[in-house]
DNA sequence: GTCTATAGGCGGATAGAC
DNA sequence: GTCTATCCGCCTATAGAC
Protein backbone atom coordinates (compact mmCIF):
# COMPACT_ATOMS: atom_id res chain seq x y z
CA UNK A 1 0.00 0.00 0.00
CA UNK A 2 1.73 3.33 -1.44
CA UNK A 3 1.16 5.66 0.95
CA UNK A 4 3.20 8.35 -1.02
CA UNK A 5 1.98 6.50 -4.46
CA UNK A 6 4.41 6.46 -7.14
CA UNK A 7 6.80 8.45 -7.83
CA UNK A 8 7.73 6.90 -11.22
CA UNK A 9 5.61 9.51 -12.97
CA UNK A 10 7.00 8.58 -16.40
CA UNK A 11 8.37 11.90 -16.84
CA UNK A 12 8.26 11.93 -20.99
CA UNK A 13 11.81 11.32 -22.13
CA UNK A 14 13.38 9.90 -19.00
CA UNK A 15 14.58 6.76 -18.76
CA UNK A 16 11.28 4.20 -19.50
CA UNK A 17 12.32 2.08 -21.51
CA UNK A 18 13.31 -0.96 -18.79
CA UNK A 19 15.37 -2.74 -21.06
CA UNK A 20 15.50 -5.72 -18.82
CA UNK A 21 18.78 -7.35 -20.01
CA UNK A 22 18.49 -9.04 -16.53
CA UNK A 23 15.56 -11.11 -18.11
CA UNK A 24 18.43 -13.64 -18.27
CA UNK A 25 19.14 -13.70 -14.89
CA UNK A 26 15.77 -13.76 -13.78
CA UNK A 27 15.86 -17.00 -15.78
CA UNK A 28 18.31 -18.19 -14.22
CA UNK A 29 17.56 -17.35 -10.53
CA UNK A 30 14.08 -18.88 -10.76
CA UNK A 31 15.34 -22.06 -12.60
CA UNK A 32 17.72 -22.61 -9.30
CA UNK A 33 14.77 -22.45 -7.18
CA UNK A 34 12.68 -24.76 -9.15
CA UNK A 35 15.59 -27.21 -9.19
CA UNK A 36 15.78 -27.53 -5.58
CA UNK A 37 12.20 -27.68 -5.24
CA UNK A 38 11.68 -30.32 -7.76
CA UNK A 39 15.04 -31.43 -8.70
CA UNK A 40 16.16 -31.21 -12.60
CA UNK A 41 14.64 -33.87 -14.00
CA UNK A 42 11.27 -33.61 -12.46
CA UNK A 43 11.32 -29.86 -13.35
CA UNK A 44 10.04 -28.99 -17.12
CA UNK A 45 10.36 -26.23 -19.40
CA UNK A 46 6.55 -25.19 -19.02
CA UNK A 47 7.32 -25.14 -15.19
CA UNK A 48 9.98 -22.96 -15.05
CA UNK A 49 8.51 -20.41 -18.15
CA UNK A 50 5.16 -20.49 -15.84
CA UNK A 51 7.32 -18.64 -13.17
CA UNK A 52 9.18 -16.64 -14.72
CA UNK A 53 5.96 -14.91 -16.61
CA UNK A 54 6.90 -16.08 -20.31
CA UNK A 55 5.92 -19.09 -22.69
CA UNK A 56 8.46 -21.99 -22.55
CA UNK A 57 9.76 -21.52 -26.07
CA UNK A 58 10.46 -17.43 -25.70
CA UNK A 59 12.71 -18.62 -23.05
CA UNK A 60 15.30 -19.83 -25.63
CA UNK A 61 15.34 -16.24 -26.62
CA UNK A 62 17.62 -15.95 -23.46
CA UNK A 63 19.34 -19.31 -23.00
CA UNK A 64 20.67 -21.92 -25.37
CA UNK A 65 18.63 -25.51 -23.22
CA UNK A 66 17.76 -26.87 -20.47
CA UNK A 67 20.91 -28.70 -19.59
CA UNK A 68 22.46 -24.91 -19.91
CA UNK A 69 20.31 -23.93 -16.95
CA UNK A 70 22.02 -26.45 -15.04
CA UNK A 71 25.11 -26.32 -15.89
CA UNK A 72 25.65 -22.24 -15.31
CA UNK A 73 24.60 -22.97 -11.95
CA UNK A 74 26.64 -25.61 -11.06
CA UNK A 75 29.87 -23.77 -12.07
CA UNK A 76 29.03 -20.56 -10.66
CA UNK A 77 28.50 -22.15 -7.14
CA UNK A 78 31.57 -24.14 -7.67
CA UNK A 79 33.78 -20.84 -9.35
CA UNK A 80 32.69 -19.43 -6.06
CA UNK A 81 33.99 -22.15 -3.72
CA UNK A 82 37.15 -22.30 -5.22
CA UNK A 83 37.80 -18.56 -5.30
CA UNK A 84 37.16 -18.52 -1.33
CA UNK A 85 39.88 -21.55 -1.18
CA UNK A 86 42.07 -19.62 -2.92
CA UNK A 87 41.68 -16.61 -0.91
CA UNK A 88 41.89 -18.59 2.18
CA UNK A 89 44.77 -20.22 1.89
CA UNK A 90 46.69 -16.67 0.96
CA UNK A 91 45.50 -14.97 4.38
CA UNK A 92 49.25 -15.00 6.89
CA UNK A 93 46.70 -17.11 9.62
CA UNK A 94 47.42 -20.54 11.15
CA UNK A 95 45.52 -23.69 9.73
CA UNK A 96 42.46 -23.60 12.46
CA UNK A 97 42.32 -19.72 11.40
CA UNK A 98 42.25 -20.56 7.85
CA UNK A 99 39.89 -23.00 8.44
CA UNK A 100 37.51 -21.05 10.38
CA UNK A 101 37.58 -18.93 7.72
CA UNK A 102 36.65 -21.20 4.93
CA UNK A 103 33.37 -22.66 6.94
CA UNK A 104 32.68 -18.59 7.25
CA UNK A 105 32.76 -18.08 4.02
CA UNK A 106 31.03 -21.51 3.13
CA UNK A 107 28.46 -20.94 5.42
CA UNK A 108 27.92 -16.83 4.02
CA UNK A 109 27.23 -18.58 0.55
CA UNK A 110 24.64 -20.88 1.46
CA UNK A 111 22.71 -17.84 3.06
CA UNK A 112 23.18 -16.01 0.51
CA UNK A 113 22.72 -17.78 -3.07
CA UNK A 114 20.89 -21.25 -1.63
CA UNK A 115 19.04 -21.85 -4.00
CA UNK A 116 21.94 -22.30 -6.82
CA UNK A 117 24.11 -24.06 -4.08
CA UNK A 118 21.70 -26.23 -3.27
CA UNK A 119 21.32 -27.10 -7.32
CA UNK A 120 25.27 -27.65 -7.43
CA UNK A 121 25.04 -30.14 -3.80
CA UNK A 122 22.49 -32.05 -5.35
CA UNK A 123 21.41 -32.10 -9.54
CA UNK A 124 25.10 -31.69 -10.48
CA UNK A 125 24.99 -35.67 -11.60
CA UNK A 126 22.16 -34.69 -14.31
CA UNK A 127 25.11 -32.76 -15.85
CA UNK A 128 26.40 -33.50 -19.14
CA UNK A 129 29.32 -35.58 -19.89
CA UNK A 130 32.17 -33.27 -20.61
CA UNK A 131 30.60 -30.66 -18.19
CA UNK A 132 30.30 -33.95 -15.68
CA UNK A 133 33.89 -34.97 -15.18
CA UNK A 134 34.67 -30.65 -15.00
CA UNK A 135 32.40 -30.35 -12.29
CA UNK A 136 33.59 -33.14 -10.16
CA UNK A 137 37.42 -32.22 -10.59
CA UNK A 138 36.33 -29.21 -9.38
CA UNK A 139 34.98 -30.51 -6.23
CA UNK A 140 38.04 -32.69 -5.78
CA UNK A 141 40.31 -29.54 -5.64
CA UNK A 142 37.98 -28.04 -3.24
CA UNK A 143 38.48 -30.85 -1.33
CA UNK A 144 41.87 -31.31 -1.36
CA UNK A 145 42.20 -27.56 -0.58
CA UNK A 146 40.01 -28.29 2.29
CA UNK A 147 41.87 -31.64 3.45
CA UNK A 148 45.50 -30.04 3.01
CA UNK A 149 44.41 -27.30 5.92
CA UNK A 150 42.90 -29.65 8.31
CA UNK A 151 45.97 -32.09 8.01
CA UNK A 152 48.28 -28.78 8.32
CA UNK A 153 45.76 -27.87 11.54
CA UNK A 154 47.02 -31.48 13.04
CA UNK A 155 50.51 -31.05 12.38
CA UNK A 156 50.46 -28.23 13.61
CA UNK A 157 48.49 -29.61 17.17
CA UNK A 158 45.57 -27.50 16.77
CA UNK A 159 43.35 -30.20 15.94
CA UNK A 160 42.32 -33.34 17.27
CA UNK A 161 44.21 -35.95 15.09
CA UNK A 162 41.58 -37.49 13.49
CA UNK A 163 40.99 -39.16 10.13
CA UNK A 164 41.63 -36.32 7.96
CA UNK A 165 39.02 -37.70 5.30
CA UNK A 166 36.32 -38.29 8.10
CA UNK A 167 36.76 -34.74 9.47
CA UNK A 168 36.82 -32.93 5.78
CA UNK A 169 33.23 -34.93 5.03
CA UNK A 170 32.13 -34.18 8.35
CA UNK A 171 32.67 -30.75 8.11
CA UNK A 172 31.86 -30.48 4.87
CA UNK A 173 28.28 -32.15 5.06
CA UNK A 174 27.44 -30.21 8.60
CA UNK A 175 26.96 -27.19 7.26
CA UNK A 176 25.04 -28.85 4.31
CA UNK A 177 21.19 -28.10 6.27
CA UNK A 178 21.91 -24.58 6.09
CA UNK A 179 20.98 -24.15 2.74
CA UNK A 180 18.24 -26.22 2.97
CA UNK A 181 17.21 -24.84 6.07
CA UNK A 182 18.10 -21.09 6.24
CA UNK A 183 15.23 -18.50 5.19
CA UNK A 184 15.88 -14.47 5.67
CA UNK A 185 12.68 -14.56 8.12
CA UNK A 186 13.98 -17.13 10.49
CA UNK A 187 13.89 -16.69 13.70
CA UNK A 188 18.01 -17.03 13.99
CA UNK A 189 19.98 -14.28 12.07
CA UNK A 190 22.43 -15.10 9.44
CA UNK A 191 25.29 -14.12 11.59
CA UNK A 192 23.89 -16.07 14.95
CA UNK A 193 23.41 -19.20 12.66
CA UNK A 194 26.92 -18.77 11.43
CA UNK A 195 28.36 -18.52 15.27
CA UNK A 196 26.57 -21.19 16.44
CA UNK A 197 27.29 -23.50 13.82
CA UNK A 198 31.06 -22.56 13.93
CA UNK A 199 31.03 -22.93 17.41
CA UNK A 200 29.29 -26.30 17.85
CA UNK A 201 32.23 -27.86 14.90
CA UNK A 202 35.17 -26.56 15.75
CA UNK A 203 35.18 -27.00 19.28
CA UNK A 204 34.73 -30.22 18.63
CA UNK A 205 37.95 -29.87 16.38
CA UNK A 206 39.94 -28.51 18.30
CA UNK A 207 42.12 -29.63 20.72
CA UNK A 208 41.44 -29.32 24.27
CA UNK A 209 43.70 -27.59 26.01
CA UNK A 210 43.82 -29.55 29.21
CA UNK B 1 10.28 -60.62 23.49
CA UNK B 2 9.64 -64.47 23.12
CA UNK B 3 12.47 -66.36 24.11
CA UNK B 4 11.17 -69.52 22.78
CA UNK B 5 9.51 -68.11 19.28
CA UNK B 6 7.76 -70.45 17.10
CA UNK B 7 10.07 -72.50 14.68
CA UNK B 8 7.82 -71.87 11.87
CA UNK B 9 8.25 -75.43 10.39
CA UNK B 10 7.06 -75.73 7.30
CA UNK B 11 5.01 -78.78 8.51
CA UNK B 12 1.93 -79.10 6.07
CA UNK B 13 3.00 -79.33 2.53
CA UNK B 14 6.77 -78.46 2.61
CA UNK B 15 6.98 -75.70 1.30
CA UNK B 16 9.22 -75.37 -1.85
CA UNK B 17 7.92 -73.48 -4.59
CA UNK B 18 10.33 -70.78 -4.24
CA UNK B 19 8.52 -68.84 -7.02
CA UNK B 20 11.12 -66.17 -6.68
CA UNK B 21 9.04 -63.85 -4.45
CA UNK B 22 12.47 -61.94 -3.81
CA UNK B 23 11.94 -60.59 -8.13
CA UNK B 24 10.35 -57.21 -6.15
CA UNK B 25 12.86 -57.29 -3.80
CA UNK B 26 15.44 -56.97 -6.54
CA UNK B 27 13.52 -54.71 -8.61
CA UNK B 28 13.12 -52.87 -4.85
CA UNK B 29 17.15 -52.96 -4.20
CA UNK B 30 18.01 -51.62 -8.14
CA UNK B 31 15.44 -48.82 -8.02
CA UNK B 32 16.71 -47.73 -5.02
CA UNK B 33 20.25 -47.22 -6.61
CA UNK B 34 18.95 -46.19 -9.67
CA UNK B 35 17.48 -43.53 -7.82
CA UNK B 36 20.03 -42.79 -5.68
CA UNK B 37 22.55 -42.44 -9.14
CA UNK B 38 20.35 -40.60 -11.84
CA UNK B 39 17.64 -38.74 -9.42
CA UNK B 40 14.01 -40.17 -9.65
CA UNK B 41 12.76 -38.05 -12.07
CA UNK B 42 16.23 -38.77 -14.01
CA UNK B 43 15.36 -42.39 -14.07
CA UNK B 44 13.09 -44.28 -16.29
CA UNK B 45 11.07 -47.75 -16.34
CA UNK B 46 13.29 -48.52 -18.98
CA UNK B 47 16.41 -47.96 -17.51
CA UNK B 48 15.53 -49.72 -14.24
CA UNK B 49 14.32 -52.88 -16.56
CA UNK B 50 17.74 -53.20 -17.52
CA UNK B 51 19.48 -53.56 -14.89
CA UNK B 52 17.48 -55.86 -13.19
CA UNK B 53 17.21 -57.78 -16.54
CA UNK B 54 13.44 -57.62 -17.04
CA UNK B 55 11.67 -55.17 -20.21
CA UNK B 56 9.95 -52.19 -18.11
CA UNK B 57 7.04 -54.00 -18.96
CA UNK B 58 7.12 -57.07 -17.25
CA UNK B 59 7.94 -55.08 -14.11
CA UNK B 60 4.27 -54.25 -13.88
CA UNK B 61 3.44 -57.74 -13.27
CA UNK B 62 5.61 -57.05 -9.38
CA UNK B 63 5.10 -53.74 -8.82
CA UNK B 64 2.18 -51.20 -9.28
CA UNK B 65 3.86 -48.22 -10.49
CA UNK B 66 7.25 -45.74 -10.51
CA UNK B 67 5.35 -43.81 -7.73
CA UNK B 68 5.07 -46.93 -5.49
CA UNK B 69 8.58 -47.82 -5.61
CA UNK B 70 9.77 -44.89 -4.31
CA UNK B 71 6.88 -44.32 -1.70
CA UNK B 72 8.00 -47.95 -0.58
CA UNK B 73 11.63 -47.16 -0.26
CA UNK B 74 11.21 -43.67 1.24
CA UNK B 75 8.72 -45.33 4.03
CA UNK B 76 10.78 -48.57 4.54
CA UNK B 77 13.96 -46.12 5.80
CA UNK B 78 11.22 -43.06 7.81
CA UNK B 79 9.79 -46.28 9.51
CA UNK B 80 13.25 -47.44 10.03
CA UNK B 81 14.26 -44.28 11.67
CA UNK B 82 11.51 -43.96 13.93
CA UNK B 83 11.77 -47.59 15.27
CA UNK B 84 15.22 -46.45 16.13
CA UNK B 85 14.04 -43.36 18.30
CA UNK B 86 11.37 -45.36 19.78
CA UNK B 87 13.98 -48.06 21.16
CA UNK B 88 16.30 -45.60 22.20
CA UNK B 89 14.00 -43.42 23.92
CA UNK B 90 13.10 -46.22 26.48
CA UNK B 91 16.50 -47.15 27.04
CA UNK B 92 17.27 -46.82 30.99
CA UNK B 93 20.02 -44.07 30.22
CA UNK B 94 21.30 -40.65 30.10
CA UNK B 95 20.53 -38.13 27.35
CA UNK B 96 23.74 -37.94 26.32
CA UNK B 97 24.00 -41.94 26.08
CA UNK B 98 20.81 -42.18 24.49
CA UNK B 99 22.08 -39.65 21.16
CA UNK B 100 25.04 -41.36 21.08
CA UNK B 101 22.92 -44.70 20.54
CA UNK B 102 20.47 -42.57 17.99
CA UNK B 103 23.33 -41.70 15.96
CA UNK B 104 25.46 -44.94 16.07
CA UNK B 105 21.89 -46.52 14.72
CA UNK B 106 21.64 -43.81 12.30
CA UNK B 107 25.07 -44.13 10.67
CA UNK B 108 24.55 -48.01 10.53
CA UNK B 109 21.24 -47.58 8.58
CA UNK B 110 23.36 -45.90 6.31
CA UNK B 111 25.88 -48.66 6.25
CA UNK B 112 23.67 -51.49 5.94
CA UNK B 113 20.66 -49.71 3.46
CA UNK B 114 22.77 -46.89 1.77
CA UNK B 115 20.86 -46.24 -1.60
CA UNK B 116 17.22 -46.50 0.46
CA UNK B 117 18.66 -44.43 2.72
CA UNK B 118 19.89 -41.54 0.07
CA UNK B 119 16.42 -41.69 -1.91
CA UNK B 120 14.84 -41.11 1.38
CA UNK B 121 17.12 -38.02 2.32
CA UNK B 122 16.87 -36.64 -0.91
CA UNK B 123 14.20 -38.05 -3.54
CA UNK B 124 11.22 -37.71 -1.21
CA UNK B 125 10.09 -34.40 -2.91
CA UNK B 126 9.16 -36.68 -5.76
CA UNK B 127 6.63 -38.32 -3.51
CA UNK B 128 2.89 -38.03 -4.89
CA UNK B 129 0.75 -36.28 -2.34
CA UNK B 130 -0.93 -37.41 0.17
CA UNK B 131 1.94 -39.50 0.91
CA UNK B 132 4.21 -36.90 0.45
CA UNK B 133 2.24 -35.17 3.38
CA UNK B 134 2.73 -38.44 5.06
CA UNK B 135 6.64 -38.33 4.99
CA UNK B 136 7.18 -34.98 6.20
CA UNK B 137 4.79 -35.58 8.97
CA UNK B 138 7.26 -38.74 10.17
CA UNK B 139 10.45 -36.95 9.54
CA UNK B 140 9.18 -34.33 12.04
CA UNK B 141 8.16 -36.90 14.29
CA UNK B 142 11.74 -38.03 14.56
CA UNK B 143 13.18 -34.41 14.61
CA UNK B 144 10.95 -33.53 17.17
CA UNK B 145 12.05 -36.80 18.99
CA UNK B 146 15.47 -35.97 18.65
CA UNK B 147 15.61 -32.59 19.95
CA UNK B 148 13.79 -33.25 22.99
CA UNK B 149 16.88 -35.54 23.89
CA UNK B 150 19.09 -32.70 23.35
CA UNK B 151 17.08 -30.41 25.11
CA UNK B 152 17.13 -33.09 28.31
CA UNK B 153 20.66 -33.27 27.64
CA UNK B 154 21.30 -29.90 27.49
CA UNK B 155 19.11 -29.01 30.76
CA UNK B 156 20.73 -32.38 32.54
CA UNK B 157 24.46 -30.52 31.90
CA UNK B 158 25.74 -33.05 29.60
CA UNK B 159 25.61 -30.51 26.42
CA UNK B 160 26.54 -27.20 25.94
CA UNK B 161 23.83 -24.52 26.15
CA UNK B 162 23.87 -24.74 22.23
CA UNK B 163 20.71 -23.68 20.00
CA UNK B 164 18.36 -26.85 20.00
CA UNK B 165 17.52 -26.67 16.05
CA UNK B 166 21.61 -25.93 15.35
CA UNK B 167 22.40 -28.42 17.23
CA UNK B 168 19.62 -31.31 15.95
CA UNK B 169 19.90 -30.19 12.06
CA UNK B 170 24.21 -30.04 12.19
CA UNK B 171 23.84 -33.55 13.92
CA UNK B 172 21.81 -34.82 11.61
CA UNK B 173 23.60 -33.15 8.70
CA UNK B 174 26.87 -34.10 9.54
CA UNK B 175 26.21 -37.80 9.42
CA UNK B 176 24.82 -38.16 5.95
CA UNK B 177 27.91 -37.79 3.97
CA UNK B 178 28.53 -41.41 5.04
CA UNK B 179 25.30 -42.50 2.74
CA UNK B 180 27.25 -41.32 -0.15
CA UNK B 181 30.63 -42.34 0.55
CA UNK B 182 30.71 -45.42 2.77
CA UNK B 183 31.42 -47.83 0.49
CA UNK B 184 32.53 -51.70 1.81
CA UNK B 185 35.60 -51.90 -0.18
CA UNK B 186 36.88 -48.81 1.84
CA UNK B 187 40.16 -48.36 3.28
CA UNK B 188 37.89 -47.75 7.11
CA UNK B 189 35.74 -49.87 8.03
CA UNK B 190 32.04 -49.34 8.97
CA UNK B 191 33.06 -49.89 12.88
CA UNK B 192 36.22 -47.70 12.15
CA UNK B 193 33.68 -44.66 10.67
CA UNK B 194 31.46 -44.81 13.42
CA UNK B 195 33.63 -44.54 16.08
CA UNK B 196 35.21 -41.98 14.87
CA UNK B 197 33.05 -39.63 13.55
CA UNK B 198 30.91 -39.73 16.44
CA UNK B 199 34.25 -38.62 18.67
CA UNK B 200 34.60 -35.69 16.72
CA UNK B 201 30.63 -34.60 16.93
CA UNK B 202 30.39 -35.32 20.11
CA UNK B 203 33.30 -34.03 21.67
CA UNK B 204 32.30 -30.95 20.01
CA UNK B 205 28.63 -31.32 22.01
CA UNK B 206 29.88 -32.09 25.11
CA UNK B 207 30.36 -29.61 28.00
CA UNK B 208 34.27 -29.24 28.56
CA UNK B 209 34.47 -31.03 32.54
CA UNK B 210 36.96 -27.92 33.48
C1' DG C 1 5.24 -64.03 -15.85
C1' DT C 2 7.56 -62.69 -19.82
C1' DC C 3 7.47 -60.70 -24.03
C1' DT C 4 5.92 -57.27 -28.27
C1' DA C 5 3.17 -53.62 -29.49
C1' DT C 6 1.17 -49.58 -28.59
C1' DA C 7 -1.70 -46.18 -26.42
C1' DG C 8 -1.61 -41.59 -24.67
C1' DG C 9 0.75 -37.90 -22.64
C1' DC C 10 4.39 -34.83 -21.71
C1' DG C 11 9.13 -33.68 -22.55
C1' DG C 12 12.69 -30.27 -24.96
C1' DA C 13 13.24 -27.69 -28.69
C1' DT C 14 12.28 -25.25 -33.33
C1' DA C 15 9.70 -22.52 -37.09
C1' DG C 16 7.57 -18.68 -38.31
C1' DA C 17 3.89 -15.05 -37.72
C1' DC C 18 3.63 -10.68 -35.58
C1' DG D 1 11.31 -10.97 -28.17
C1' DT D 2 6.97 -13.03 -27.55
C1' DC D 3 3.64 -15.76 -29.04
C1' DT D 4 1.12 -20.19 -31.41
C1' DA D 5 1.72 -24.34 -33.53
C1' DT D 6 4.12 -28.30 -33.96
C1' DC D 7 7.77 -31.96 -34.44
C1' DC D 8 9.32 -35.93 -32.57
C1' DG D 9 11.18 -38.66 -29.04
C1' DC D 10 10.80 -40.73 -24.64
C1' DC D 11 7.92 -41.50 -20.81
C1' DT D 12 4.65 -44.59 -17.86
C1' DA D 13 1.50 -47.90 -18.20
C1' DT D 14 -1.70 -51.28 -20.45
C1' DA D 15 -3.32 -55.04 -23.78
C1' DG D 16 -2.82 -59.30 -25.33
C1' DA D 17 -0.08 -63.19 -27.44
C1' DC D 18 2.53 -66.99 -25.74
Amino acid sequence: MPTKAAPTAPSAARVVKKRRPEQRQLILDEAARLFKERGFGSSSMRDLGARVGLDAASMYNHIRSKDELLEIICFRVSDAYLAQLAEVEQLPASPLAQITELLRHHVRLMTQDGPAVSVANNEWKALTEPRLTEFKAARKRYEKGFAALIEQGIAAGELQPVNVSVALFTLLSAVRWVELWYRPGRDISAAELENDLLLMLLDGLKKPTA
